[in-house]
DNA sequence: TAAATTAGTTAGCATAGCTAACTATACTTC
DNA sequence: GAAGTATAGTTAGCTATGCTAACTAATTTA
């Protein structure tokens, strides 16, 4: 082995096996979330979507699904349900017809902020158990997760 | 402020904003390599109960839900459709007739090993183009994650 | 004004999560 | 050893979420 030569190729490597370890937590970590959240009557794709909503002011239908990248009728349907129950309320654009105002009902920020609560007395009470420095290598971790994310095209 | 006093109180918002980033960068995660797991014809719970087989070795289907984090009932299907397709094989349990011995087949490993190729060509690129120091901190901050999820009780 | 593009919906399919109710086997207790 | 209990999985039926294909309606462009 080569251990000069393999300074670029060891990255590749070692993301093969990072990429398997944190898509596997990704999934693990969701299915322990979503318990908490089904106590909100929602789904996670309609908490997603309100979180957008909520955090990122009114979209669009399109915008919308952009943001969470899904296809449109994906998001049709989740626009309708978090309408359906007075999350979220759709008005027209008066410019084009075609477009759809999309935005959080008080009841829907109402929701999101007793999810945050739900999610702190679980989720996050795990993190408490953390060190200061576990908790720092969290915070490093998903700042660089995200920048990932964000440059993926 | 007392900074000697917020010492555990602090990591409690802290771990608050923690948990809503990292559980909204999850769900992103996981919506982007859902993409090309689909070139797989396979979706991702199957995939996921696949993994556990392969690197796990054989399970019985309690086994296998309370490994995914699933009732029995969904794991029932899952390991149906995996049969279905020949990605695993499923035996009788020779000293207890009401459970059942699940194992990857080999065309199950080839299949798993072919999506890990898969991956390392998309997600594992976008960490390839991290810096040896971002990469470090994912490394960690995922470490960290998969330890809280082991703990959680 | 006709054609092309864009925004969103509808229909229909598959996966994946759940609970409730069931079958079948194994274990316990009298 | 028969009766009752516990355990392992399945079936049925619901909801939610993802997709593509095909549609309607509105806007823009040629």
């Amino acid at each position: 082995m080569n251990k000069v030569k393999s300074q670029k190729q060891a990255s590749s490597a070692e993301a093969l096996a990072l990429a398997d370890r944190l898509h596997s937590a990704a999934i693990h970590l969701l299915r322990r979330v979503r318990r908490q959240d089904a106590a909100l009557g929602e789904g996670p794709a309609r908490l997603s979507a309100l979180s957008v909503l909520v955090f990122g002011g009114a979209k669009t239908l399109g915008g919308l699904a952009s943001a969470e990248q899904v296809k449109p009728p994906t998001m049709s349907r989740i626009v309708a349900g978090l309408a359906r129950s007075r999350l979220a309320a759709v008005t027209a654009d008066p410019d084009d017809a075609r477009r759809m105002h999309i935005r959080a009902t008080a009841k829907g920020k109402k929701l999101l902020l007793k999810g945050r609560r739900l999610r702190v007395e679980n989720f996050a009470a795990q993190l408490g158990r953390l060190g200061q420095e576990d908790l720092s290598k969290l915070e490093d971790g998903v700042t660089v997760l995200r920048k990932v994310l964000e440059n993926w095209k």
